[in-house]
RNA sequence: GGGGCGGUAGCUCAAUUGGUUAGAGCUCCGGACUGUCUAUCCGGAGGUUGCGAGUUCGAAUCUCGUCCGCCUCGCCA
């Protein structure tokens, strides 16, 4: 077997004259008469040319290399030289080719349905990729995404490592627990009638850890969500877990925010500076998500003041709903720049997130044109200084509740921003969430849910407000939020007992419940727990940012499509009947024809 | 579970109001060419229009059902 002794991106000038050995996939194929060919051998360093000339081969071997064909798998010995016909530029190792003097062809490659040209890729369907994803993987920008995930999980190693952190895993196997996402479920042939759920997370294993005295926790562990997928969601994903003792909020901050600041350094080059803070509060009020894209401004404007003075019956109609909310986005120059067309889709938009409609208006030299501008034209000097509004802009309103108006007001603002092409595509803004409630209404079921998860510690001091006023208890909880993307997200933990018992109860697990679902923690808490928090971020999310992509499923080897399957292998499939009888499972499904 | 878009040659797409033998580029196969490099040129092959019904003299086109892909709402502590 004809054994490399370089890779395909390699050789320069400097190696002319070498004898070398190259092993890779014929990428093109290029034949000039019968006693020249020209092939571009890919490997996932890259291409280099080699020539096959019957003025310096035998005719053997020129008969083997008119024999090949794209995607082959071969070997092929021979000297470096500086090409003859000029250098190519477009190639790193454009300055040189290689004369084969042995190929050996370790296989055939049938005709490829499709073939890795990255230019060629984004006409590709993307079911083909990934049905054939052993030849979409060879191309160079996936090859690309595989090397950077690689690195960040080194780079995760090394620095947590150097910290002190141990690696531990944690069982995929374990309890189903009641609250969160729907579990995937494993039948135990061992107790009839019993089954594991495969974590959603590590989190309950990775406190007890704590309490075992492991003081710093890292996993790169799988987890696995049995919800719908999505351009940014697979059932199965990814997490950098992170657990440590003995700190509160700021320490878990710091040691993620160094992270974060070396990651962007040796990936991209790039210094993301120190990492401000916004409290959720704020972040809500003013850009109507709890992870904003501050790459560009256009926040929401508060209209409280004086949208239920001006008998415009949409805002009296909101200002009378519970914690209700009247904003406003002022779009400078949005007068002349924004389309009826624009608007009507801005409209859409609303609707889909559960407005009304979506009131609007332009601003003019002597008051306000076209839409509410009738109610708002007795009021102009007042609302237009409200606003901070100026001739030419268009205002867009929303009312309703708090979480419907910021919803609207937030998405609306996030599709201005890219359709007006406000956001800066080079930069990387990065910010700490932090101080979020403990606990939001669920109206539906009347009782208490939490923000984050009921193990979220209450910061130190409002701990008092589990008894008197739940809904202002501010959590130490924070999110790692960068360009509109929540990176990372954690919290300081409970680590009392009675507090524990007391979140549950607020969240309406009954003592028996929570000792049924979460009994080994309760009780681990009772044997001197320190106080302890960690943070956990999506490795798979934290790759799209890194490498550009908006689709989840390019930063994953073999994903799964959005109805959860994977068109390469084929899963789900059925199993034998003798499968199901060993784990005394019955399917309920209707029969399939075959 | 809801909404939107799509499925035609190996790949990417076209096909007038429902009307002759469903076309093009790339790929593939054969040929030409000794300095190509997204090679080029000449020729050829390649189709159950996702699948199943229905309407019609006639269906890629219209209707119903179904499967699949993408986007999205719900969902995702």
């Amino acid at each position: 077997m004809i054994k490399r002794t370089h890779s395909c991106g390699d050789l320069r000038d400097s190696d002319a004259g070498a004898s070398v050995r190259l092993c890779g996939w014929v990428n093109t194929y290029r034949e000039q008469g019968k006693g020249l060919v020209f092939l571009d051998l890919r490997d996932r360093a890259g291409l280099t040319q080699v020539v096959c000339d019957l003025e310096d081969s035998d005719s053997e071997l020129v008969e083997i290399a008119r024999g090949l064909r794209r995607e082959d798998c071969i070997g092929v010995e021979g000297k470096v030289r500086l090409r003859d016909g000029g250098a190519n530029d477009k190639l790193e190792t454009g300055a040189i080719e290689l004369v084969a003097e042995r190929i050996q062809v370790f296989s055939k490659s049938k005709t490829p349905p499709i073939l890795p040209d990255d230019h060629e890729a984004d006409k590709i369907s993307e079911d083909k990729r990934l049905e054939y994803r052993y030849i979409d993987l060879r191309r160079p920008s996936m090859q690309k995404i595989l090397r950077t995930r690689s690195q960040v999980t080194r780079i995760v190693r090394d620095h947590f490592g150097n910290e002190g952190f141990l690696e531990v895993e944690t069982p995929f196997l374990i309890k189903s627990s009641p609250e969160g996402a729907r579990d995937f479920i494993v039948p135990s042939r061992q107790y009839p009638g019993q089954w594991y759920a495969l974590p959603q997370s590590p989190q309950i294993f990775k406190q007890i850890l704590m309490i075992s005295g492991c003081d710093r926790y890292l996993q790169i562990v799988r987890c696995f969500r049995d919800e719908d997928p999505r351009a940014d969601r697979q059932a199965e994903f990814t997490q950098v877990d992170l657990e440590m003792s003995f700190v509160d909020r700021e320490d878990v901050m710091d040691i993620m925010g160094s992270f974060a600041t070396r990651l962007w350094d040796e990936i991209l080059g790039v210094d993301i500076g120190d990492i401000p803070r916004m409290s959720w509060h704020d972040a809500m009020e003013d850009y109507g998500i709890d992870r904003p894209d501050l790459r560009f401004d256009l926040k929401l404007v508060d209209c409280g003041d004086w949208a239920g003075d001006i008998g415009f019956r949409v805002f009296d109609d909101a200002m009378a709903k519970p914690n209700p909310r009247v904003k406003a986005i002022v779009i400078p120059g949005g007068a002349e720049k924004i389309t009826r067309k624009q608007i009507d889709e801005l409209d859409a938009l609303a609707k889909q997130f559960g407005a009304g409609g979506l009131p609007v208006t332009k601003v003019t030299a002597d008051g306000f044109a076209t839409g509410i501008a009738k109610f708002l034209a007795p009021h102009a000097d007042r609302v237009r200084e409200a606003l901070g509004a100026k001739d030419g802009d268009l205002v867009l309103f929303g009312a309703d509740t708090f979480d419907t108006c910021l919803k609207v007001m937030g998405e609306l603002r996030l599709k201005l921003g890219r359709d007006l092409g406000l956001i800066d595509d080079a930069a990387w803004k990065f910010l700490w969430v932090v101080d979020f409630p403990m606990f939001e209404r669920d109206e539906d079921a009347g009782r208490w849910k939490a923000i984050h998860h009921p193990f979220t510690s209450p910061m130190p001091g409002e701990e008092p407000k589990l008894e008197s006023a739940p809904g202002d208890c501010i959590s130490a909880g924070y999110d790692l939020v960068c360009n509109g993307s929540e990176i990372a997200g954690g919290s300081v933990r409970i680590h009392d007992q009675a507090i524990q018992a007391k979140v549950f109860e607020l969240l309406g697990l009954d003592g028996d419940t929570a000792k049924l679902k979460f009994g080994f923690l309760l009780d681990a808490l009772q044997y001197g727990a320190p106080p302890h928090g960690g943070i956990a971020f999506g490795l798979d999310r934290l790759v799209m940012l890194l490498v550009g992509t908006n689709n989840i499923r390019d930063v994953i080897a073999f994903p799964k499509t959005q109805t959860g399957q994977d068109l390469m292998s084929n899963a789900p499939g059925p199993v034998d009947a003798e499968q199901l009888e060993e784990l005394f499972v019955a399917s309920t499904a209707p029969e399939e024809e075959d």
